[in-house]
DNA sequence: TCTATTCTGTGCCTTGTCGC
DNA sequence: GCGACAAGGCACAGAATAGA
């Protein structure tokens, strides 16, 4: 077995290819709206594809359909369906405007342009079914397909290609034809010629192995021309109908089967990158890469698309500040170094206040100090439905946050009166002068008179003298001595008056 | 117990090779 | 040129497992 050929890509430099196109005209309703499965099996289980949404227009809310069904007999359109139908709209780029039918082409120049064997008998059979299948796949709009030119939604049933007539086949007018014919139907055709397009890179388009990916490139193209190259939101489940993928009932497999697609698209520049939310919807952002960009760019200047984009109400472009605040960033985190899963973060950030948030973590912090059994086996788990059903914290936890309340306010009143104590001193130290000599000894001088006496050693006038310049040739003299001194008066405890 | 994620298998398609 | 066949890829579904 050798190596699998990838999907065509217009980076293999091979021989007798026919120069593509850079841009192709893709008609806008069919990159905005679905028509081709992006999976073999999807296109063998699907029948019909619905795309519905209640919008307003001229001030009413009206329902929106578009619906595209399979014939009994050919299938559903295939991804490689759309492929070949890409390869049409490269022959149709190469011819000028107005467009006519019949469209003139081979199957050799379809093999060529998507890069397959252009000798194989099997692989001209699968074109030539393609064909057949997408001609036969119905399409019903109301209200969802824009004629430009009549410049309204048009309600109708019609197919995208009116049909094809094949080499040897008889044409309408009886004749044979001489060559393939394709008759492209009037909406189609109408839309195109009034220049409702979407130039899209043929090669990059090509390059891309993922279906999904091709898909969302063309999708995305378009929107992000709506948002003027800002970043674009959409639901998941909008995202689906307008693929269209199969929905998924959980968030991973939504990811997953997406995953890849944005890689890809992320790979190529396409986008920069691709960010879930899980709120409200399961959102999807898209931001626009260098890729996207320069195609923007090339279209503006080229003044190629004037298209009425939006088809609903629903998500448009959002501006690039719809990051969370430090502080919910800063509870993500923290919550995610607790075990919870990102995306349970997000949602338990968005829908629970900073308060609540926090509390339940300072509550969890404390049981796993203290080796609560509560957080022994599924500590996130615990985490999670605290905060879900705001648990009130248990009594040991609410004593211990008292007694630590307690004994922080006696610190800080014993913070307060050693300030307080500090300011009288000082102040003394400054007034010391105002007060006499011998008011400030008058204390200890009494003091040392009631001990002689009744130690029956009463002191004469003399003595007392004496005593009395001993003690104040004692006081001090600097500031700093006065401040020691002075700091004997006021004990470092503060007294039971103090506040 | 419910929800989400991961793993694995299924069905289908594409591609290349080989032989007639 | 054509058919048969094998290998690999892809999207998807369901079972098993982990997490909340």
């Amino acid at each position: 077995m050798t190596q699998k050929k990838s999907l065509p890509d217009s980076t293999d430099d091979k021989e007798e290819k026919l120069p593509i196109p850079t841009f192709i005209k893709s008609e806008v309703n069919f990159v905005r709206l679905p028509f081709f499965a992006l999976s073999r099996k999807d296109s063998s289980n699907r029948t019909e594809t619905e795309y519905r949404e209640s919008t307003e227009r001229d001030g009413k809310r009206i329902e929106i359909l578009w619906t595209v069904t399979a014939n009994a007999k050919f299938g559903y359109p295939t991804p490689f369906d759309k492929k070949v139908h890409k390869a049409i709209e490269s022959i149709i780029s190469r011819k000028g405007l107005p467009i006519k039918n019949p469209i003139d082409f081979s199957i050799y120049e379809i093999c060529k342009l998507l890069n397959i064997d252009a000798d194989s008998g099997r692989n001209y059979e699968m074109v030539k079914n393609a064909l057949i299948r997408t001609s036969f796949a119905g399409i019903q709009s109301k209200g969802t397909f824009y004629s430009k030119n009549d410049k309204r939604w048009i309600e109708d049933a019609f197919h995208l290609y009116d049909r094809i007539v094949f080499i040897g086949e008889t044409l309408p007018d009886g004749s044979i034809a001489e060559s393939n014919y394709l008759f492209l139907s009037d909406w189609y055709l109408k839309s195109l010629n009034s220049f409702y397009i979407k130039p899209l890179d043929y090669g990059f388009f090509l390059s891309l192995k993922s279906n999904i990916a091709g898909r969302l490139y063309e999708f995305l193209s378009l929107q992000f021309y709506g948002t003027g190259g800002k970043p674009y939101s959409i639901d998941y489940h909008k995202l689906c109908q307008v693929l269209p993928i199969v929905e998924q009932k959980y968030l991973s497999k939504a990811i997953q089967n997406l995953e890849s697609a944005h890689e890809e698209l992320i790979k190529k520049n396409f986008i920069s990158k691709a960010e879930w939310c899980e709120k409200p919807n399961w959102t999807i952002v898209y931001y626009p890469g260098k890729k996207a960009k320069e195609e923007l760019k090339s279209a503006e200047t080229e003044n190629q698309l004037k298209v009425e984009l939006s088809i609903s109400d629903g998500k448009q472009a959002i501006d690039s500040e719809i990051e969370l605040s430090q502080d919910k960033s800063e509870i993500i985190e923290n919550l995610i170094q607790k075990g919870i899963a990102k995306t349970t973060a997000i949602r338990l950030a968005n829908n629970y206040s900073d308060d609540r948030l926090r509390r339940q973590i300072n509550i969890f912090d404390w049981l796993v100090r203290n080796k609560s059994p509560l957080v022994e086996k599924n500590p996130a788990g615990f985490l999670r439905k605290s905060i879900e059903e705001d648990y009130q914290p248990p009594k040991e936890y609410l004593d211990q946050r008292d007694k630590e309340a307690k004994e922080q306010k006696g610190k800080d009143r014993q913070e307060r009166w050693l300030k307080r104590r500090e300011k009288l001193i000082r102040q003394e130290v400054a007034n010391w002068d105002q007060v006499s000599l011998e008011e400030r000894i008058k204390g200890r001088l009494n003091f040392w008179i009631i001990s002689e006496t009744m130690n029956n050693r009463t002191p004469t006038s003399e003595q007392i003298e004496i005593k009395k310049k001993e003690l104040i040739d004692c006081l001090p003299k600097t500031d700093d001595e006065k401040f020691e001194y002075l700091s004997q008066k006021y004990l470092e405890l503060p007294p039971d008056d103090f506040e």
